[in-house]
DNA sequence: CGGTATCCAGCGCGATACTG
DNA sequence: CAGTATCGCGCTGGATACCG
């Protein structure tokens, strides 16, 4: 039908950027804050500032390679600020910024309401039998 | 220092599920929410039902794969509905149960933002001048 | 139309080793 | 301590073909 290709069109034309191209800033963006390591680290940082090997610690089962680099991508977005102090042994402090916290909070409250409703998900897949993955 | 891992671990504790396990269900449910596709289903799905074919005109370089995985997955999680209707040819529509609603409306308050700061961000990254990635 | 089945290429990511 | 460099495997997901 033209008709139904037309609401669709004009549905799509009333977001403000595309999310549906994988190359759109908003959806680059949208995939740190949501990555696996990325959501992580905003929400261990809420509670304050960390170092490095806290942040690793505090997260627990992140290979290094992938804590620094998702902490190099999230601090290129200007979500988190990095912070060396050039002491022996090096130290290295890492806090949200005023856009980080904000991004941090949003996640939270995702989070928190997928904590809440989680129960009521795993009821409805047993129900159904299959699909643990 | 001992004070400073005892204080991670009162926060680690004071979490209701803890996140940070790739086998937690609320991980799980929360890595569905945010997927690549799973997102965007939901927020198409906001505006209304749609059929299969609709779901994948109106996301946009999506595989039929990956839209069926996706749609699978969803529905497993109670987030939509699946009506079947028994004619040729045949005619599927999904649509948001109450739950895939508020996650739908959570995935929306999220995306907002991000549209809304996007161009914070990208101010950010190219004064740094590197990491377009 | 609305899927499933199969194949396989790419790269994400962990493991390991090394550095200032 | 806080990383970088390199290698290799595993799984995601695209392309293609087929089905009810």
């Amino acid at each position: 039908m033209a008709t139904a290709a037309k609401v669709l069109t004009s549905r799509r034309s009333r977001r403000k950027g595309n999310l549906y191209d994988a190359q759109c800033p908003s959806r680059i963006v949208l995939d740190h804050v949501t990555s696996r390591w990325g959501s992580l680290v905003l929400l261990v940082l809420i509670d304050g500032t960390q170092r490095f090997s806290e942040l690793g610690r505090a997260i627990g089962g992140v290979s290094e390679k992938m804590l620094a680099q998702t902490l190099q991508t999230l601090e290129a977005d200007g979500l988190l600020l990095r912070t060396v102090y050039p002491t022996i042994p090096p130290k290295v402090e890492y806090s949200l910024t005023r856009l980080g916290t904000e991004a941090a909070l949003h996640i939270r409250t995702l989070t928190n309401w997928v904590e809440d409703n989680v129960s009521t998900v795993m009821q409805f897949r047993s129900k159904r039998g299959g699909l643990q993955k």
